[in-house]
DNA sequence: AGCTCCACTTGACAAAAGTCAAGAAATTAA
DNA sequence: TTAATTTCTTGACTTTTGTCAAGTGGAGCT
C-alpha cells in the first residue's frame, strides 16, 4: 500500500503521518478486467480510484464517434469529477484497457475524510485546483499548437503511453484523426 | 454591492446571511481604466475579482503571437488561479478591455476567509470544480468540433460578446485565425 | 474635413488536416 | 498454428484552415 501512500503524499501534500494512514485506510484494493467499465456515461459516479497499474481510458460517446478525453495511468487519480463531486450523471465512460489494480474510495468514504481530517477540504481543493491548472495548459495547447506540436508534447511528457494503448485513441485525445497521427509518427521515424 | 451578493450566493451556494455579509465585506470595490493591467504575466497574482461591469482579456503572449486564453465578463470572476492559490509567477496577463468595475479581495483577506467562514474551502472546492468542469468542456469541443462549430456554440453561449470586443480576441480564444473567424461571421449573415 | 490608427474583410494561394478505401501488420481467439 | 478481428498505414483526393497582402471602413483626433 505504500505506494498508494507516496502519491497521496506527494498530490496532496500531506505531513501527518496519522492523517496519511487514516486517509490511505478508506481506500480499498480493487481490481478491473481488460475492457470493463470503471463508469458508464449517465450513471452517477460513487468513486474516486488511484491507479497502482493499469490504464483507463475517459471517453465520450457522441452520434458519430468517440472521443477520448483522457487516458489515466499509473500513479494517477481516475473519476468523473463532475459527477462525484455534484452528484450528477457522468458525462464521462471510463473503461479499462488493461487489467488494473486500483485503490478505490466510495463517496461514503469519502465524504467521511471531511470529518476526519480537518484540513481535508482545504487539500482538496489544491488537489481540484491543479487539476485545472493541466486543463488550462491543455486548453493553451489547442490555441497555439498544430497537431504535430501537440504530438509532440505528449510524446516529451509520456512516452510510455505510445506503445501501451491503441494509437487511434491517444491521436483522438489530441484532437486529430487517427491517419493523421499515424503520418506524423511515420515523418518521426524516418 | 447586493450584485456581488447574489452572484457569491449562486456560485458558492451559501444561505447563511452572516457568512455572506462576512465574505462580501472583505471585497473592496476598485476600478481598472481600458487598457490597464489587473495582471502582468510573471508577477504573483494577489487578488481575485468579482467583475462588476467591463470586460477583461486573459492572455499569453508567446514569441510569434498573442494567444487570448479567455474573456471575463460582468458578473463572473477573474483571477490566475494557479498564481493565487500556488503562489507561484502567474502565466497569464489580464487587460481591461474597457473600463470595468471590480469588487477585489487582496490575498490577505482571501485567506483570512479560511478562518472566519468555517466551511470556506468547501465552498472554494466547489466553485474549483465547477470551474474544471468548464475546461473539460472546452476541451472536448477543441477535440471533436470545427472551427464553426466552436463559433456557433459560443456564439450560442454568448451573443453578446461578440459586439462588444475586438473580434480578434474571440478568434484566438476558440483557436482559429482572424480570417477564418471573419469568413464564418460572413457565412452566417449571408 | 482630413488624417491616423485599428480592426475587419477579401482574394489568392499554401499548408494542414480530414475522408475514404484498400491493404498490411499486429493482436486475439479458436 | 491458423483464422478472425482489430489496428495501423498508405495513397489519392477533398475540405478546412492558415498565411500573406491589399484594401475597406470606422472611431477618434487635430
Amino acid at each position: 500500500m505504500s505506494e498508494l501512500e507516496h502519491y497521496i503524499k506527494s498530490y496532496f501534500g500531506i505531513a501527518n503521518q496519522n492523517d496519511l494512514k487514516t486517509i490511505v485506510s478508506l481506500f480499498k484494493s480493487t481490481t478491473i478486467k481488460k475492457g470493463d467499465y470503471f463508469l458508464k456515461s449517465g450513471k452517477i459516479c460513487e468513486k474516486l480510484s488511484f491507479i497502482q497499474s493499469g490504464l483507463l481510458r475517459i471517453y465520450i460517446k457522441t452520434e458519430d464517434k468517440e472521443v477520448t478525453q483522457w487516458i489515466s495511468t499509473k500513479g494517477y487519480f481516475v473519476t468523473d469529477l463532475s459527477s462525484l463531486v455534484f452528484n450528477t450523471p457522468a458525462r464521462f465512460t471510463i473503461q479499462a484497457l488493461i487489467d488494473c489494480e486500483l485503490y478505490t474510495i466510495d463517496r461514503e468514504n469519502y465524504l467521511l475524510l471531511k470529518s476526519l481530517i480537518p484540513q481535508w477540504p482545504e487539500l482538496e481543493k489544491l488537489f481540484i485546483a491543479r487539476c485545472f491548472v493541466m486543463l488550462e495548459e491543455r486548453i493553451f495547447s489547442h490555441l497555439s499548437m498544430t497537431a504535430e506540436e501537440r504530438y509532440d508534447l505528449l510524446f516529451e511528457q509520456n512516452k510510455e503511453l505510445f506503445n501501451q494503448v491503441p494509437l487511434q485513441y491517444i491521436a483522438s485525445m489530441l484532437g486529430m484523426s487517427p491517419e493523421t497521427f499515424s503520418r506524423i509518427r511515420k515523418k518521426k521515424s524516418i
